[in-house]
DNA sequence: AATGAATGAGAGTTCATTCAT
DNA sequence: GATGAATGAACTCTCATTCAT
């Protein structure tokens, strides 16, 4: 199970935890992130740790969970439009996409945790992280990629599966260009409108 | 140096030692690999590989290398016409993604290879292969890329380092669908027609 | 740090790996000990040993400074005489010296742990412990410099980092003498005032 | 034995590889020492190596031979008078050690290597190399001292171990000085001059 | 509820030496 | 006379997890 009864620690204790966790998932990735070094740095005993979390999976995926909602909650909501035109439909993705881009940016802590998350799939001992956040994206993507066919902005003649990986990986390289690119918001702002035209060309009918 | 005298070891123990190392690194990834597995499994001594290797790093990028002209080889010249039309440059793109697609899907374990080592970006302790990778294939995309341009398949109104990063993020699309997808000859063809020709859209003038 | 919690375990266990340090680490000198046999010696396990030193230098300098300690305490204290004339002074200093003497006499182990201690100067590895030895020693030495000095019984037309060489090289040669020499408590008596005597004539005004 | 047919070789592939092994035992001292590196640096095989010396001491102690002679020829002959007074005979010493203190500035790969062999009294593996040094400096040694109680310039009260001792010590008295202090010719002629002085008060008459 | 001591397998790497050629 | 491939034991150190208290 995913996350025990973590919560009715004080709410310092879980910031200690989680705070530490995240600096070291973030600086050395799942694989070679020390949970000895963590529980040094929470100030937290080893027995506690395996108390709250069944391990290093449960830590590392209660952790990206609650780091994305918080990063979710910060880029504001994301209104599908329920009825609405093309252009409408890619300006609102458009404008979601800045809003996450300068949340990434807020917290470069949260970009290196989710690049090394996106880039561990298949790694062994992520298989249950792995799989809850699918059950958790992709009813999210499949309604947003409903939406956009309802509103003539995305293609209908070729699988979801297929639009919904052009789609993670167009995702990717915005986060490749702000990584490596400037950090002026308003040239950052250009590049996701720039890849975004891309993604909107590739995948609208 | 990428790789010591190994290659006047008879062709034999050359193979004995790859094969045990494609193995391991294809099923474990770089990270998770032992080196003991690999000399248990190819019959060397823990020794006589440290006399051949510079270290795991080093037997991980020269099997790179070897698998990747093995690969390149396998799927023949890539003809990047000099003067065409965008028809023709296209088709010979998908042509081309076609013929890899067969060499990946006829030996699984150089397809996982490159999975896990494309997931590895910045992963520490591959400095040197990454450069090595980079070096070598940068020129090469830059070519093709500027064929393109040439040939008016690509558009210029958008920096190079973005069309190269959407390029390589559609060829993940690809390998993510033959993974997922139908080991049917004829499918795959379809679904690599399906994704190149989003691709196109996206980076087409 | 130098040594964690180590002390909270039972005296047995302290012992146990402390003597099978001591034992190890006299016999072949730092470089040469080795981890495997203490710990077998002790009845511990690898990592009981790390979870209670931060390596193979903090083991060290722990039994060092442990064995250090007791031996001072062995041979009393050492009342530098606040004002004295000199004749006083090289007296209190050739007395310590005979009960140090009497001290390592009975601990063969401690003398050869220092031995290799003395002759370890600028070993890689040992940098941590050499600052330590340092920062305890000196001021101590000073202080004892400096009184001899108030009484007259030092010389002061010569660098005080000079005095302290001589005085240390010649404690080594009082070593030296009881390593080579007679074992009998009255012939080592005269051997170490036979050397003090030297030392006075050396540095004395 | 110390050497074998070693001396067959051309002179330039004899100084390649002394000159190997003196960088490197100079830099790391002879224990941690490899004789891989020392091959490599000196384009030879392991199996040559091997064929001209016995082993790593083997080598270890003939470079020392070579490199103290070499050091004995620079500083030019050490003319122990025969019949002379006090005066005459210490300040032969104090000038021998002056040349010989400007020879080891000379090379300072010299000192180094100096410096790690008299701090490895008692290593193992270096007993051979021990044996000889003592064999051939000792009855040097002893004459000169000789020649000094000749010259009513060494006290004959103490005994002659105890004297070589001490001045052994006082030798390593000024490496040390050189060592740590400046490298003004004339502040380290100084130096020696003040360190003699001390040596010549402990055991002069 | 919470601890923290204990584990032991395993990691990658280095080494001086041997010996068949 | 000369080579260099091969060895395998040894090294220090790290790890996630368990469990008696």
């Amino acid at each position: 199970m995913p996350r025990p009864r973590f919560h009715s620690l004080s709410a310092a204790r879980q910031e200690a935890i989680l705070s530490a966790a995240l600096e070291e998932f973030s600086t050395h990735g799942f694989v070679d992130a020390s949970l000895n070094r963590i529980i040094t740095a929470a100030g937290a005993s080893k027995g506690s740790l395996y108390y709250y979390f069944d391990g290093k999976e449960d830590l590392y995926g209660h952790l990206l969970r609650v780091q994305v909602e918080l990063m979710i909650a910060d880029a504001g909501p994301f209104p599908v439009p329920a009825n609405s035109d093309p252009d409408t439909f890619w300006s609102v993705i458009e404008n979601h996409c800045v809003r996450l881009v300068q949340a990434l940016e807020a917290s470069p802590q949260l970009a290196r945790l989710l690049r090394d998350w996106m880039s561990s799939t298949g790694r062994k001992g992520l298989e249950r992280t792995q799989q809850d956040a699918e059950r958790t994206a992709l009813p999210w993507l499949a309604q947003v990629l409903a939406a956009g066919q309802t509103a003539r902005a995305i293609r209908t003649d070729v699988p979801d599966a297929l639009l919904l990986a052009v789609g993670t990986a167009i995702a990717g390289v915005i986060d490749y260009s702000i990584l490596t690119g400037s950090t002026d918001p308003l040239a950052q702002s250009t590049a996701v409108h720039t890849i975004i035209e891309m993604l909107r060309r590739a995948i609208q009918p």
